[in-house]
RNA sequence: GCCCCUAUCGUCUAGCGGUCUAGGACGCGGCCCUUUCAAGGCUGAAACCGGGGUUCGAGUCCCCGUAGGGGCACCA
């Protein structure tokens, strides 16, 4: 079995993109298929000279790797599009020659004005098909004058074209709703109709999954397939991703359409893929409680995936459950793994983070955050020199006055300057001990701490924090705040 | 406007004629744990779009509404 992707570079990588190449790539995988990476860059205005190494670094990121494709070629090669104008061009005037098209020279100003007349006289735009009544004697006549002209295929007028989609069953569409589609642009290149379809067979593409937008195109692509007299693949069709507030998640409006959102954002690889496979699909395996299996890797869901079972509705696009499955992931990384990937966010953040240091620091955060870039906000205070003088208002616990919260500093100064040694847990007993003399709750006292040592009111652990910075800045931290709460004569 | 697809908690979904007083997850509420914040444990509220059929029996099949989505380019 091979299947393929087949995106245009027309800038970054789709979220829905992704889906769709994941689809593909389970489908490959379960079935022990090809997966091949072909890129469709048959419109010249539109594409995007780099947009081709974003897809495929977006790809590399999601560990959806290709079987086939640019960079690497293969038996079927080229696989980019434009490599292979001749294919289109011998094959569209094979249709001509054959009698399944039929050139047609109308300008795109005509095609408006044909469309809107259609239009005001009640009947659907489109093209009216004139040009089906031309001659090989006009083609000459037309070409003389320099005039250029598409080949455009020739639907049936009459009857019906029906499908069977391996996810939604049998579709059917009356012929006389198709258009006469373009096949082959003036400027000598393919439509998508055209070149996919070329390349599909060309290739030996035998499952072609692909997003529900094109259902409406595929009875065209059926006809194609029948002109040509070739053997037309499998369809599945897969569900939209929708913006949760309705409608197509589209890259012009919504940041998170692109997968470079989440690449930046400090989201694994692993949640994204894992997220993705219970958007239009679901793993559906239990664990021991009888619950379905939340967490689960790409492989193991390519083990068990079946395209007839994906999801026939459009699916809303939840970020927030994405986040949790984020932090799940991040929960179940090593602290060497974890301390890696949050390198380059401390590095974004311009503060210099020595693995070593990050490796101790994992630990403390992986509960605490559901994004790597939530890390800086996190943690970010102990990479830098020193942190803000706290305000008063900051340091001082509900429930405390000034006076006690300076007489608390006081006190937990002194107790951590005796240590013999700033363990974690010497300082845990001496500051519990303190907080009982105190006869104030541990939360009370802990509190300004905090805020002395971190400068923030919410933290990793206390005690690993002190560890990490050090005696000799705590106590100079906590000094520094017990004279901000010193009372002015 | 025309064509196509779809319809279970707010969201993602399980369900493929009886085992459904409809299951799970996220989110939300409560309780517990607790040095902050989290994480974790327990627990609660929350859905079969409406109407007709078919059938002994319908969330599950059919039809009609309605709603949502997609498509109608010399873009893919």
């Amino acid at each position: 079995m091979r299947v393929r992707f087949a995106p245009s570079p027309t800038g970054d990588l789709h979220i829905g993109g992704v889906r769709t190449a994941q689809f593909n790539w389970m489908f490959a995988r379960r079935h022990g298929g090809k997966f091949i990476l072909r890129i469709e860059d048959t419109d010249q205005k539109r594409t995007q000279e780099q947009s081709l190494s974003g897809i495929m670094d977006g790809l590399r990121w999601a560990g959806l790797h290709w079987d086939e494709g640019p960079d690497i070629g293969g038996p079927y090669g080229p696989y980019i599009q434009s490599q292979r104008l001749a294919h289109y061009q011998y094959w569209a005037n094979w249709l001509v020659e054959h009698g399944k098209a039929y050139r047609a020279y109308e300008t795109p100003e005509e095609l408006e004005l044909i469309s809107a007349a259609r239009k005001a006289n009640g009947l659907p735009p489109g093209y009216d098909r004139r040009a089906r009544a031309l001659t090989p004697a006009d083609w000459a006549r037309l070409d003389a004058e320099g005039k250029p002209y598409v080949i455009r295929l020739k639907v049936p007028l009459e009857g019906e074209t029906v499908f069977e989609d391996m996810v939604r069953g049998a579709i059917r569409v009356r012929n006389d709703t198709l258009q006469d589609a373009v096949l082959l642009k003036a400027d000598g290149f393919p439509t998508y109709h055209l070149a996919h379809l070329v390349d599909d067979h060309l290739m030996e593409i035998s499952h072609v999954i692909r997003a529900e937008e094109w259902i409406p195109s595929t009875p065209l692509h059926v006809i194609l397939y029948q002109a040509f007299g070739w053997q037309p693949p499998q369809f599945c069709h897969v569900p939209v991703i929708l913006h949760p507030s309705g409608g197509k998640i589209s890259k012009r409006k919504h940041p998170e359409a692109s997968i470079s959102y989440f690449i930046k954002g400090g989201y694994l690889p692993e949640a994204v893929t894992n997220f993705l496979c219970n958007v239009g699909w679901n793993y559906g395996k239990l664990d021991e409680n009888g619950e379905e299996i939340q967490v689960f890797t790409k492989e193991e869901a390519a083990a068990v995936f079946d395209i007839t079972q994906v999801t026939q509705t459009g699916t809303k696009f939840d970020v927030v459950k994405l986040k949790w499955l984020n932090g799940e992931w991040i929960r179940r990384l090593s602290d060497e793994d974890l301390a890696r990937r949050l390198q380059p966010f401390f590095e974004a953040a311009a503060l210099e983070a020595p693995l070593e240091v990050l490796v101790q620091v994992a630990p403390l955060i992986k509960e605490r955050i559901k994004l790597l870039s939530e890390a800086v906000e996190m943690a970010g205070f102990l990479f830098r020199p020193d942190v803000p003088t706290p305000e008063p208002s900051a340091l001082i616990p509900k429930g405390l006055t000034a006076e006690q919260t300076r007489a608390a500093l006081q006190l937990a100064h002194e107790a951590l300057a005796a240590l013999p040694d700033f363990t974690i847990a010497a300082q845990e007993a001496a500051l519990r001990d303190g907080a009982e003399r105190l006869g104030i709750k541990t939360g009370q006292f802990f509190s300004p701490i905090r805020v002395a040592v971190t400068g923030q009111s919410v933290s990793p652990p206390l005690f690993e924090v002190m560890a990490l910075i050090g005696r000799e800045k705590v106590l100079a931290r906590l000094a520094r705040a017990i004279a901000v709460l010193q009372p002015t004569p």
